[in-house]
Order: C-alpha cells, then structure tokens, then sequence
RNA sequence: GGGCUCGUAGAUCAGUGGUAGAUCGCUUCCUUCGCAAGGAAGAGGCCCCGGGUUCAAAUCCCGGCGAGUCCA
C-alpha cells in the first residue's frame, strides 16, 4: 500500500516556508506559515475568529464577491463559463441536484469523453445540498442553496487518446492560485491552514485540502487522480482501493457566501449575503432585540460553529455549553436564538426553492419534485411557527428577483398551488387525526406507534401534529427516538438491480468500426448497398449482422428501430430489430447473409414514414406544450409508436379540455406552416451556449458534437428520424392526457394517417352511440343526460310500488299459508320475485305483526325470513334451516334473515315444511 | 421506480359479508314584522369502474381508473 503523504509535500510549501503540524485538538494534520499553531483551525478545535471584526480588507456583498473571485481567474487565463442548472438531471441521469460546480462537467468531461468548454476555467455555480437542512440556521455558516466557485483545470498524460491533452496545472500552482487569491483580499497568509483531507466519490479519489481561516472553511482544493481499482495501491477512507489513472482533475470549491461572510463579520452568513431579507423576515416577525439581548446574539454567533449536528453529538449539549460560556440561562439563549434561526432558515430555503422552481422543477411525489415539495413544506411550517405574516409565494418571490429570474410569475403560480396542496393535506390530516384521538380518549390509551407510523408514511401527517391535537383531547401519544428509523424499516431495504444488457460477443463488436449511419445522410432514403463485416448467431437460432453502413435506424431516443429485410443474390433476410452497441449497429435478421458478401438493405418504408412523422410530432407537442402551459413544461419520458406517441411532461396542475384544445391548435399551425426539419451538428459546449439545456429534452447525448434538430423555432438535441418539412406530418391530434404521477401529466398523440385513424374510432364510438339512441351524434351528451335521469326516477317509483304491492299483499291474502308459532301467526307465502321485494313484503308482514317466511324461485330459491319484536324465534337460525334443504346456506340478525340455495325444485316442499321448522326453532 | 392509505348523499365521514347510515348543507312547513336561532317534515346514493368468490358483496379477492402519502 502506498502511503498518500507523500502526494502532499509540495515544492510551494518548502519553498514558502511552510511546516507540516498535527492538530493538538483532533489530530488531523495540516499545513501552515506559522510554526506556533497549535490546532488546525476549524471549528470544532477553534472559535469563528472574524464575527463583528471583518478578515479582508473590504467589506464585499455576494454578487460583488462573486465577481471578484471570477475576474481574479479568469485575469490568470481561466475561462469564464456561465453557471449550469440547479436540477442537475437535466444534463446527467445520476443525480438530482447540482451539489458542487465539478457537476457541470461530469461524467462526459471527467471521464475525458468530451473536452471542457475552456481550459482551465473558472464558474461561480448554484448548488443545493440537502444533506445540511437541519444544520441551516443554527451553525451560521450552513446553507441548503450555496454559490461554489470553482477553478477547474483538466489534464491527461501525453499519448492519452481522451478530448483533452496535456499538462494545464496541478497541485503546486493550484495552491499557489489560492494563496495569491487570498493575498489579493488584503489577508495575512500567516493565518491560513491547508488541512490534509483526502476525498473520495463517485468511483474517483485524491488528495485534497481544506483551506481554513480564522475558523471558516473557505475552500477546498481537490487533486482528483485516481480511480477505483481492486488491485490498487491507495486505500482511501471509503474502504475500496485506488489506483493512479492517466487524468488529473482540479476540482476547487470556494464558498462565495462563506468569502462574502468573511468580508462583512456578520453574526451569520445569512445576514451577509440577503441582508434585506432578513431585515424583512425579522420586523414582519416583529423580532426586535434590544442592545442587550443583541449583544448575546453576537456573542452566541462566535460559537455557534460548535452547533453542527454532523459534529456536535447532542445539540441540547451543544446549547447548555453556549449558555454556560455566555454567562445566561439555555432557556433565555433559545428564547432568542431560535427565532433568528428559523428566519434564518426561511431566507435559505426560499433561496433553494427560487432555484429549484426557477430552473423549471415541478413539485411532485418523485425525483426533483418531492424535493421541492419538502423544502416548500419544511419552509412553510418555518414560517408559520415564527408568525411570518407573508404569502410563500412573496418570500420566494423576493429571492426569485434578486437571483434575476424571468419566470417569476410561473415560480408564485407554483409556489401558491403547492401551499394550497399542503393546506389541503394539513386539513385531511388533522381530521384523521382528531378522528383517532377521540377514539383513543375513549379507551384511555395513549396513541401506539404503529398508527403513528401509519399517519406519517400513508398520510404525511408529522408526529409533532399528532401530539399537538391528540393533547387537545387529552390524549397521550408515544413517539419513539427512532421513529424515522421505524418508517424506514417499513419499506423494507431490497433493491432490485436491473440487468445490464450484456452482449456475449462484446469483445468481437469492439474490433469492428463504427458503422456508418446513412440514415443521418437523407432521412427519406429507405434503399442501400453495404458490405456485411460480421455475423453473430444468437440463442434463438436469428442472426446479428452488422454492416459497414446501414439506412436502418436502430432504437433510441424512444424511437423503436426500423424494420425491413436485407439481401444477397442467393438469400434474403427479414430484419426484426435494430440495435446500437458502441457505435456498431447489430441488425437483427433471420437469414445469415455471410460475412463479406454484399448486400442490398430495405427498410420498410410505411412504418419508418409512421415513426418519423411521429418522431417530429413529439417535438412539435412538446414545443406547443411549453406555449400553452409555460417554460417549466419539459419532457420527462417519451416513447414513439407507429399508430400513436406518447410523451410525459412535468405540469403542476392537471390540464383543462380548452389547454389541450390549445396546444393541438398550436401545433397544427406548425404543421400547416409547412416550415422545414433541419439537422446540424454543432460543438456541444457552443450548442449549450445557444441553446441552453432545455436542448436536453429527450436525454443527455455523449460526444463533443451534438446532433440538433430544428422544427420552426423549436430546437432540440436528438438522435431520431425526421420528415423533411413539418406539412408531412399531415395533422396532429391529441388522443389522451392522462396524470401518471403528481407533476407529470402524459400526453397520448397521433401524426398522419394514425391521427386520422384514430379520429375514426372516436367517431364511430360516438355515430354508434347516436344511433343506439337514435339522436344526432350533437344530441348524444344532452339524451344521455335525460336516460339516466329517467332511469334513475323509475329506479324509485319501481321501489315505491313494491312496497304499496308488499302492503297490499300483506293485507288481501294472496296465496299464504298461515300457522299458528309461539302464540303468533306465521306467514308463509311464496312469491317469485327479487330480494328487494321479498324484504319490503316481509316488513309489511311483520308490520301487521306476525312472521314472514317468504320464498322465491327467480334466481334459486331464496328466503326471507322476518320476526316481529319480542316474539322468541331466531330468524337467522330458520332461514339456515330452510336453506340448508336447497343446497345452500344463508343467516342474519334474530329479527331479519336472508338465504338461499340452488335447488329451486325443493322449494314448495321446504315451504311447506317452515311451520313445523319455526315451531322446532321456537321450542329450543 | 418501489411501498402504504383512501374512493359511500352537495361536503365531512361511519358502516368490514345479511333491509345503505350520521352530521353539516339543501327544500318545504311551523314559530317571527324580518333575520339569526329553534321545532317538524322531506328530497338527495350506478356505495369509482370491470371481473371473480358466495345462497348473498358497499364489505372479501384480482384488474383498471382516480386521489393522497412516504421513500430511492
């Protein structure tokens, strides 16, 4: 095993004077100017050291020290790239958030895939981490939202065969740059610590340096050189080992609130980056603090760095300390500090969620969505507990303009529908809850954990809220420390690995060369000549057959591949599936043309027609989507068909008839526009400069160029098969919208021919309808309408006449058998007719006060049997008699009783039989 | 992507195999100059849809549709 310390002597440190110190306080070992140092310097071994005693020279606000750190690079020939969306599943599939500005260029760039958009660069990035909410507020220096601004240089030894060659800078000048960066705001370098931290992520690893002063974490520099490897020779703290690889990546982050913090040596961060929304927050919550208790304030600020709850094992601990060294009672120091630091919180979470909605998020019950939804409810609950007296919307608002969104109107619209939602779920909850806790008050019970898990996982319904409601009724509630651990358990811990689809001959594919797509070359073409390179059998006796060129489209994009046959003078063969591999396209054919030979290729022209036109429509839906419903509409999922498509796209509400009248609208006027379909292949980082992200709709492409496709003014990177002007589509008709999760509503399309097909269904469901009815196809809604309203009152006045029929049978006789049972008479009287009838006679029987045994041969035979009040005879028990003689079964209450069996036959003889079973029954 | 919960009167919900209910709201009448309130009577249900089990399903099982919620 190789030891990392060498990997951190550098030629600067020994040239500079530097010495290499272990932390008297937690060991850790970093580097210094000052000999003297005891302790590293970060909190917890050290207090903030600048809070109302600035540490630079000038006094900076967040966009002025954003502009500081950018211009100070990008004068040391750094290019200055603009910053990437917070969602960062935009532009890559592994993660959710952007958590650090190295995202931007992951994977295609740190992989050596694509080349970074300049090299070294420099970029103030828009990160959110999730992972610190419960410390925002309480340490100062914590936020959910955060600028990283970072300085990235790329290398890759010489002969490497990667986008990106040669040598920029490593770790020497990259401490360097950080040193001068700081000397340029008029800092002591004497007082700067390099703390030695490796890291690791993600598959790669290196060493790295905390970069620490007067007691903040200003900045990190990462040396990101290795790569997972079980024969390597680091072994990191993940416990996996590494081995050395052939790029070396500088991934910086300085924090730009934390540098702004700095300059100003506010009590906390947040004072220092939106000053006025503080100041808003703190007089709406009428928080006004005299000199004294201000004074307590800022003297807690310099120590609350030990309140990281990462760090801190018992936060009450932590605050008893405070307390303690501040000569004041815990009791009075969270009086005061709590408040601050719930505004605290607000202020930061109506950041992330101007973020997050100004990017275009859709709160929802998955991915990015329910992030959103969790910020947004966490933020309101903040809100209501300190008494902000302000709509969401107008807090979120105040961010939304300072971080010079446009969409401002769309992020209130969102923001509002989502805390009505919540209210609603608030509502649903609390009678739920009110519910059980007077059930409990009842017993005397306290409320058990299972249905406190139940409330929260099923319900969304916190504990605090069930103890809160259930103390209204006077009802214990027991919450467990580990409730959320419960929760967890429930769902259980498997997770299914999907199968990679592995090729058996992956080692053969990768000596051929990539196949060369013609298709690209003329869209409409569907003929070609190729030479047959390989031939691969599979399992099921077909073949792979891959050519030196091809007109088949395989499938991607969610475009299903091109169908058709291939063949040779002597054979010719079916192609059932098209498939990309690296590069090399396998056809899937169940002839085996031979390798070498040459090949006439045929793609089957209707269906290929069907898909593209498809292909095109999918982007004109989506487009006319965005118009009608705003720029937050994107594609979350789409899959082309040949008689119709369908493609999902995030919306917070659901969508209205006339909405779907309007993008149909929309999009037939492209079609009928007859504008042109254009590709062009661009520079990625130059189609992304143009563009933006919103190219990324159908997913993310790899490679340094990009395939974009223009359809009037929409613009789109794209893989797929297009028609040549937007008049071949013919017409676009919208089929169906349905809600498949809370945010995303998925659109079901037809182009063409498929369009008109489908146009024909409806209208024959609709011509048959009329016709059943005999009204025109315009009447249908309206007679439909006038027959179940009709069939409605007849169901009534059917019900009423069977019981004026039951009272009238009940009186005039009919053809009943009567018998004397206990000191009553009984009834006995067949009728066929249904159940409904049989009960309202056996009422107007026993009205008159004897019992009924009824009888029914429609439908089996069936019993009612029915016993006026305190006369000693067990309906159910004669109707389990009486029923049991048909083969069948039946039972009830003492009073009233119902069965029935299948032997219809048996059913005279059985009635014949109930006096003498009534009167066995009354006896027993 | 997975788990869980719920669809019954206009609203909120009870009913968990055996005659579909409560509260509020609604309509009419009584009391009142009128309103609020009170009293009396009444209307209002494809028990989400489709299959299955059963003599019998709002109720149990399966599938679908719709809503909610937790997690990745």
């Amino acid at each position: 095993m190789s030891d990392l310390a060498d990997e951190y002597r550098l030629d600067y440190f020994e040239e500079e004077g530097f010495q290499r110190l272990e932390c008297d306080s937690c060991g850790d070992l970093f580097w210094t100017r000052d000999a003297s140092r005891d302790t590293c310097g970060e909190p917890p071994c050290a207090e903030y050291g600048f809070i109302d005693d600035p540490g630079f020279e000038e006094t900076l606000s967040l966009e002025e020290m954003r502009e500081t750190f950018l211009s100070f690079f990008e004068g040391r020939d750094h290019g200055r790239i603009d910053p990437y969306p917070v969602a960062a599943n935009r532009w890559r599939d592994d993660v959710l958030l952007t958590q650090a500005s190295i995202y931007d260029f992951q994977p295609h760039v740190t992989s050596g895939e694509s080349p970074p958009p300049s090299n070294p660069l420099v970029v103030s990035q828009p990160c959110i981490r999730m992972q610190d909410i419960d410390n925002v507020g309480k340490t100062g220096r914590h936020t959910m939202a955060f600028e990283m601004g970072g300085h990235h240089a790329f290398n890759a030894d010489e002969g490497s065969e990667y986008a990106y060659e040669g040598k920029v800078y490593w770790k020497e000048e990259c401490v360097e740059y950080c040193e001068d960066f700081f000397a340029s705001l008029g800092i002591d370098l004497e007082e700067v610590t390099f703390i030695e931290d490796p890291w690791v992520g993600g598959g790669n690893a290196g060493p790295a340096f905390e970069v620490i002063y007067r007691g903040l974490e200003l900045a990190t520099l990462v040396f990101m050189c290795f790569e997972q490897d079980p024969d390597g020779d680091y072994e990191m703290k993940d416990g996996n080992t590494y081995s050395r690889m052939d790029r070396q990546v500088i991934d910086t982050g300085y924090g730009i609130e934390r540098w702004t913090w700095m300059s100003q040596g506010t009590p906390t961060v947040y004072e220092a980056i939106y000053p006025d929304m503080i100041d808003f927050l703190r007089s709406n919550a009428g928080l006004d603090y005299d000199d004294e208790e201000d004074d307590i304030v800022h003297r807690a600020a310099t120590l609350a760095g030990h309140m990281d709850i990462d760090e801190a094992e018992d936060i009450e601990a932590a605050r008893d300390n405070m307390a303690d060294q501040l000569g004041v009672s815990t009791t009075r120091l969270v009086e005061l500090m709590e408040p601050l630091e719930h505004i605290y919180a607000i202020a930061d979470h109506c950041r992330t969620l101007a973020y997050m909605l100004g990017d275009g998020i859709v709160p929802s019950n998955v991915g990015t969505g329910y992030l959103a939804r969790m910020v947004l409810r966490r933020t309101k609950r903040l809100v209501d507990t300190v008494g902000v007296d302000a709509p969401l919307d107008e807090l979120v608002d105040m961010q939304a303009d300072r971080l010079g969104y446009t969409n401002r109107d769309t992020i209130r619209d969102v923001v509002r529908t989502e805390v009505e939602k919540y209210r609603e779920t608030l509502d649903r909850g609390g009678r739920k809850v009110r519910q059980l806790a007077d059930d409990y008050a009842q017993t005397g019970e306290p409320i058990p954990v299972r249905e406190l898990i139940e409330l929260y996982d099923s319900h969304g319904i916190q504990p605090d809220m069930v103890e809160e409601i259930a103390a209204e009724k006077g009802v214990d509630v027991d919450v467990p420390d580990d409730f959320y651990g419960l929760v967890a358990e429930r769902h259980g811990g498997g997770q299914a690995f999907e199968d990679d689809d592995e090729i058996p001959y992956e080692d053969r594919l990768a000596e051929l060369p990539n196949t060369d797509r013609l298709y690209y070359e003329d869209q409409q073409r569907v003929e070609f000549e190729a030479v047959v390179l390989d031939v691969f059998e599979r399992e099921n006796g077909d073949f792979d057959v891959v050519l030196d060129q091809t007109m088949f489209y395989p499938e991607g994009g969610g475009q299903p591949p091109d169908h058709g046959t291939i063949s040779t003078d002597d054979v010719t063969g079916n192609i059932t599936d098209v498939q990309i591999h690296d590069g090399v396209i396998l056809h899937t054919c169940d002839a085996d043309p031979g390798t070498g030979e040459f090949v006439r290729g045929q793609v089957d022209a209707a269906r290929r027609r069907r898909l593209m036109r498809h292909h095109t429509a999918t982007h004109v839906v989506i487009h006319s989507a965005r118009q009608v419903l705003g720029e937050h509409v994107r594609q979350a999922g789409a899959q082309k068909g040949v008689d119709s498509s369908r493609i999902d796209i995030s919306h917070y509400e659901s969508i209205t008839r006339e909405q779907v009248k309007a993008i149909e609208r929309r999009a037939n006027e492209i079609v009928t526009n007859n504008v042109p379909v254009t590709q062009e292949w661009p520079d990625r980082h130059e189609a992304e400069a143009r563009h933006g992200f919103d190219l990324y709709q159908g997913g993310i492409p790899t490679g340094e160029q990009i395939r974009l496709i223009h359809v009037a003014e929409d613009v789109q990177a794209c893989g797929g098969t297009h028609v040549a002007r937007t008049g071949d589509m013919g017409t676009i008709k919208l089929l169906n919208t349905e809600r498949i999760q809370d945010g995303v509503i998925r659109l079901t399309f037809a182009a063409g021919d498929a369009a008109i097909e489908a146009t024909h269904e409806v209208e024959d469901a609709l011509y048959e309808t009329a016709a059943e009815l005999d009204v025109s196809p315009a009447d249908v809604p309206e007679t439909a309408t006038r027959f179940f309203d009709e069939w409605k009152a007849r169901g009534k006045e059917i019900e009423d006449l069977k019981e004026q029929l039951a009272q009238a049978r009940a009186s005039g006789g009919g053809n009943s058998e009567e018998a004397e049972v206990a000191g009553t008479t009984a009834v006995v009287q067949r009728i066929d007719a249904d159940m409904a009838e049989l009960r309202a006679q056996a009422n107007a029987i026993v009205e008159q006060g004897s019992i009924a045994v009824l009888g029914s041969g429609q439908d089996g035979a069936q019993f009612v049997v029915a016993v006026p009040d305190e006369t000693d005879v067990d309906a159910g028990e004669v109707v389990g008699e009486l029923a049991s003689r048909v083969g069948g079964g039946g039972g009830g209450p003492p009073d009233f009783a119902q069965g029935g069996g299948p032997d219809t036959e048996k059913l005279d003889g059985v009635l014949a039989e109930a006096p003498d079973i009534l009167r066995r029954v009354a006896n027993a």
